[in-house]
RNA sequence: GCGCGGGUGGUGGAAUCGGUAGACACGAGGGACUUAAAAUCCCUUGGCCAUAACGGCCGUGCGGGUUCAAGUCCCGCCCCGCGUACCA
């Protein structure tokens, strides 16, 4: 009898589903279509880790589960390649990235492959390939044009020593990482794409998206939307009008200073010759301080008098102008109005500058010291009395009239800073002309390849090694044939990934991005698996989307209809997986160590919901071998046993079938792997008992259902035992097995007996038995009998099919 | 702080609608096979008490509540994980 052994048939299989091209997909099929793809790789240096493994086995799970119910399935592969590791190894060893990444690619590939994916690999995608690139260039072109890229001054970690820009990350304590000199903050011309002008249309697709609410949350908390109103302070001194946004415009009264962010354009007009001296060396000190070191001091609110003062619209009375830094200058106007009757950091701030404080909304209930709550307003003119909702819109309206007011709504997020100041990512493609300013490169003149280099490593002068490129960086201007200077900044990475979806519909386009009447057959993707970027990455690619949908490039507006965002492998002593812990596993160490391909995707899968995160034991991976090994055992006796020339069969072992069929195919369609394989695990327990009674002709049927409803889990022995069992049609190409409900019926049901709530009895019932006869069965049996009080039942209430409770 | 998850045996986890808590697997214990081990197969396995039992009590983070019946619903807490960070 031959043995299970995976390294045998798992090449064996891989290189006919390779030959025979079995999962390319149909463009415009009539079939329906089935669109599902893991969030495409970065291809580091190291090879496939449990990350991967577990991902890509869900999404060809889910590719192998459709195709046999008669899907044109697209289950794409491609390489997210620009980026820094690629970009400082080619600092480090003097080798091209792109060299070092094709590498890595046919690594990565190899053992995708190795792992069984089931994979359409005509349409492979490389973000770095000029040829990929050069569409992405093409779109921000079209963004540029639509008014959707644009350039502006924006704040920017500096070190004037490396003269070069800094990443948050890379300032530790006030420090450039590198040289350790004091870094600041520099005002520099960096590219953005315009993503608050959907802000509205993002928000409102979130409650249609089948999404995790995790993520739908996370994206919703990022928007940020928050509706109040904007109000004019005139200043007392100077009449300057100082903008502020408030979303309790009904505690104007309460209004008892204003507070200004140190980047505030006004500030210098607000100091006096008395102030300037503490306002300047504040400024200094705050645009100096860390990101992390502000969240880090967190409360401790830090400010300084401005030296003017301001008029509340409301009182009439003048209130003092601060400046400090607990006020953002990106947000809002970069200016507040502080009540710190009813707000907690003005209340902060308040306490310690010892600034006036009136209460103006009379709290409900209890009294609490800061209230932030509705309420009813007091100490507040003509509106006291009003309720705080009212008052909101009253008090605007009356502050429009005079006006000095308007409602306004607001978003936390930014636009999205692109440019990157280094080498190895897509060439922005704009040239800058001293007639015509910033100009878009004509599409017939894409792809702007990234020049070669002989160095990769940053020159120090704050521009990406691009910029040393003469004969690159020198061109004619395409509108009027000057001269002129090509942008050396290259694009965010995040750029290449937000549209590389649409391109697996269409990967060989030569004159398009994708042609619509393709990308419109494919997208959007209907099951979309990672486990990463709640916001980023899942934010931009609804943003594109949207823009496309706005440009008439595809006909729907959301990318992803439904997103499968599984947890994280953590290491099996329950923490990360990382190098320095030596704890990490690599999966196709699992491969190599002979449990083979089959097991590794079954044991990912068997864990635990994929939602959650999970623990890796190796303990495990056996079980669900021996459980594989199992079933190749079984099939095996079949094959060797003398079979009874009949199709008698336990008439339990049909309705079990049918029973684990239906179950497996609904556990498979909400992706519930871990208790579908558990149903897969009682089916071939049953089988083993049943076995001992001798093989029929019957068992064949048996055997072909357990493989075909185990080949989403373990592709290859599936595919192997199917074949053994005499089937020419390939495995995959078999219609998945259909169950028929009157099959799955018994002829006796199983009664739970409670008496006051508790179990005293099971009874074997004839699935037909009427309430009476149940009930009767019920009192007759012995322990219930006992239990029941001599007064006897008072109430009985029955659920057919599943219990009685006697109440007595 | 806020937002979102989660808390069930020694472990990972099951449990459509409120209806037999602990499926399946790991681990552990016992047995079969074997010269022996591995592999394989079979049995037992929430705790406690009874063991003559087809028996009893307790049990899903804690405290209340609704109900014939609560892991599941409601109220009040505790703990853990993730995300976020002064957004006016």
């Amino acid at each position: 009898m031959k043995r299970y052994n995976p390294a045998d048939i798992e090449p064996k299989w891989q290189s006919i589903w390779e030959d025979q091209a079995r999962y390319i997909a149909t463009d415009n099929d009539s079939k329906p279509k089935m669109y599902v793809s893991g969030m495409f790789p970065y291809p580091s240096g190291s090879g496939l880790h449990s990350g991967h493994a577990f991902s890509y086995t869900i999404v060809d799970a889910i590719a192998r589960f459709y195709r046999p119910h008669g899907y044109n399935v697209l289950n794409p592969m491609g390489w997210d390649t620009f980026g820094l590791p690629a970009e400082n190894y080619a600092i480090k060893t003097g080798m091209a990235p792109s060299v070092v990444t094709k590498q890595n690619i046919a690594n990565f590939k190899n053992q995708f492959k190795r792992m069984g994916v089931s994979v359409d690999w005509s349409r492979e995608i490389n973000t770095s390939d000029p040829e990929y690139y050069r569409w992405t260039q093409w779109i921000f072109t079209q963004f540029f044009n639509k008014g959707l890229a644009y350039q502006k001054e924006s704040m920017q970690w500096w070190c004037p020593v490396d003269k070069t820009v800094l990443a948050n990350e890379q300032v530790e304590g006030g420090k450039c990482w590198r040289c350790g000199s004091e870094v600041e903050k520099k005002s520099m011309k960096q590219w953005f794409f315009k993503i608050t002008d959907y802000a509205d249309s993002l928000l409102k697709e979130i409650p249609n998206l089948d999404w995790p609410d995790k993520i739908k949350t996370a994206q919703t908390n990022w928007i940020g939307k928050s509706e109040g109103a904007e109000i004019d302070f005139v200043t007392a001194e100077r009449d300057d009008r100082i903008r502020v946004f408030t979303t309790r415009p009904d505690t104007l009264f309460g209004a008892t200073f204003l507070v200004v962010a140190p980047e505030h354009p006004l500030v210098r007009s607000l100091v006096n010759d008395d102030t300037r001296e503490a306002v300047d060396s504040y400024i200094t000190a705050s645009l100096k301080r860390s990101d992390i070191e502000r969240m880090a001091e967190s409360k401790e609110k830090t400010g300084v008098f401005s030296g003017s003062y301001a008029i509340n619209p409301a009182t009439g009375s003048k209130i003092p102008i601060w400046i400090a830094d607990y006020v953002l200058g990106g947000y809002g106007t970069g200016a507040i109005m502080a009540v710190p009757a009813h707000d907690e950091r003005d209340f902060a701030f308040a306490e310690k500058f010892k600034l006036p404080i009136i209460k103006v909304v009379e709290a409900p209930s209890r009294d609490e010291q800061i209230y932030h709550g509705e309420g009813t307003l007091l100490s507040s003119g003509e509106f006291d009395g009003m309720a705080t909702s009212e008052a909101r819109e009253q008090i605007v309206n009356w502050l429009e009239a005079q006006g000095v007011g308007a409602i306004k709504t607001t978003y936390k997020m930014r636009d999205w800073l692109i440019s990157r100041q280094r080498y190895w990512g897509a060439p922005i493609p704009i040239i800058h002309c001293p007639e015509h300013g910033a100009v878009a490169v004509p599409e017939a003149e894409l792809p702007v390849k990234l020049p070669n280099v002989e160095d990769y490593a940053p020159k120090g002068d704050g521009k990406s090694v691009l910029a040393s490129v003469e004969d690159w960086v020198h061109v004619d201007c395409p509108t009027c044939g000057g001269p002129a200077l090509r942008e050396t900044d290259t694009m965010d990475g995040y750029a290449c990934s937000s549209w590389y979806l649409l391109r697996y519909a269409d990967p060989k386009n030569e004159t398009a991005a994708w042609d619509p009447a393709i990308a419109n057959y494919w997208s959007p993707v209907d099951y979309y698996v990672g486990g990463d970027h709640a916001v980023a990455h899942l934010l931009y690619v609804r943003f594109w989307a949207h823009v496309f949908k706005d440009m008439g490039l595809i006909n729907h507006r959301e990318p992803v209809k439904k997103l499968v965002y599984h947890g994280y492998v953590n290491a099996e002593d329950g923490r990360k997986m990382s190098k320095s812990l030596g704890n990490v596993i690599d999966p196709l160490d699992i491969i190599d160590q002979g449990y083979g391909a089959d097991t590794l995707r079954t044991y990912v899968l068997f864990m635990g919901p994929i939602e959650l995160d999970s623990a890796w034991s190796s303990q495990g991976v056996g079980g669900v071998h021996r459980f594989l090994n199992r079933v190749w055992t079984l099939t095996q006796e079949y094959l060797a046993a003398e079979v009874a020339p009949n199709d008698d069969i336990a008439a339990s072992l049909e309705q079990i079938r049918h029973r684990t069929i239906k179950k497996v195919t609904n556990d498979y369609r909400e992706l519930s792997f871990n208790t579908a394989t558990a149903a897969l695990m009682e089916y071939v327990n049953e089988l083993y008992k049943a076995k001992t009674t001798g093989f029929t002709m019957a068992w064949r049927l048996q055997l072909e259902t357990l493989v075909q409803l185990l080949s989403p889990l373990a592709p290859h022995v599936s595919a192997e035992l199917w074949e053994q069992l005499g089937n020419d049609q390939p495995l995959d190409t078999a219609m998945w097995p259909h169950w028929d409900d009157s099959q799955i019926k018994t002829d006796t049901i199983t009664l739970a007996v409670q008496v006051n709530g508790k179990l005293r009895a099971t009874l074997e019932l004839p699935a037909d038995v009427t309430k009476e006869a149940a009930i009767e069965a019920a009192l007759a049996s012995e322990n219930v009998a006992r239990h029941v009080a001599e007064t006897g039942p008072k109430k009985t209430i029955y659920v057919p099919g599943r219990l009685i409770n006697i109440v007595s």
